[in-house]
DNA sequence: TTGGTTTTGATAGTCATTTTCAATAAAACA
DNA sequence: TGTTTTATTGAAAATGACTATCAAAACCAA
């Protein structure tokens, strides 16, 4: 599935007209090699700690590639930093986030979504995306 | 209903031994005659044409008391602009956000509120708040 | 290999928000 | 009431995440 999402990559790039550069390369593989909801900041410092060369400027840069070419998803909590996370195609999941110990629990839920469906169609909206986030205390922290 | 918010953050003042000062009481009528989801920004100007003598921090201060207080909910949309809305007691909605014109619409569904207690049981999670939020485009955008 | 084009890294800039701190005002006290 | 204590305020500086700039480097089609 990693070789998967490189591909992913390398068609959005040759659709795009963007060059393959090492630097990409070894973002992406790092970002692979990664779980969980992972900040900007967070994924630089691996990418410094391998290849110090890299900027940072670079790593923002080449995420935003990522979540446009499909195979990362950009979270805004509420820390002020933007994180990423990967997509696995045809599916979603919405997130419990521990306002204690900011861990993050993964759940999905078709009834929700079937509902979400109903009251755009109801108000004539079209969905593009959406977010439920479910703030509070996870079972260790209660 | 004014007046019965007014005693909410007068009653929240007290139980944390804040003072009550010419800036909070005008902050909050005017907060009070606003609509819809307004920025801090967008509050501080109207306040500033009132009151030109009340600074800016005094208002971002402020706005986190009311939401603190309970009577005020910060919204984040990926405008980069905290909002601010009213909380009716005992109410709540969710919004759907047209990412082309920034219009939104609220709406209500008890069955999602339902279903996200269960999924956050399931977890053993204990909910402070939720956030849902349906991004797409609005019946006259689309 | 070359030459036009994209990408990069360092650094400066932006912008919302927060912090600092001396001056001021509110409550507590005498 | 005046006095003391303490919280609050406004202006300005600081912060921090992110973006723009731009010259140098890398890419790649020919
Ligand atoms: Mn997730
Ligand atoms: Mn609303
Ligand atoms: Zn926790
Ligand atoms: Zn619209």
């Amino acid at each position: 599935m990693i070789l998967a999402k490189k591909k992913i990559f390398t068609d959005f790039a040759l659709s795009k007209g963007l060059r393959s550069t090492r630097q990409r390369d070894i973002i992406l593989d790092i970002f692979l090699s990664t779980h969980q909801h992972i900040s900007v900041e967070e994924l630089y410092l691996k990418v410094k700690s391998s290849t110090p060369d890299i900027g940072q400027a670079t790593v923002y840069r080449t995420l935003k590639l990522f979540a446009e070419a499909g195979l990362a998803r950009e979270i805004l909590l509420h820390d002020g930093q933007t994180r990423y996370e990967h997509v696995v195609a045809g599916e979603h999941h919405d997130h419990l986030v521990c306002t204690k110990c900011n861990s993050i629990v993964e759940f999905e839920n078709e009834t929700i979504e079937m509902l979400q469906n109903e009251i755009a169609d109801r108000h004539g909206f079209q969905i593009r995306n959406h977010k439920l986030e479910i703030y509070g205390l996870c079972a260790n922290c209660r």
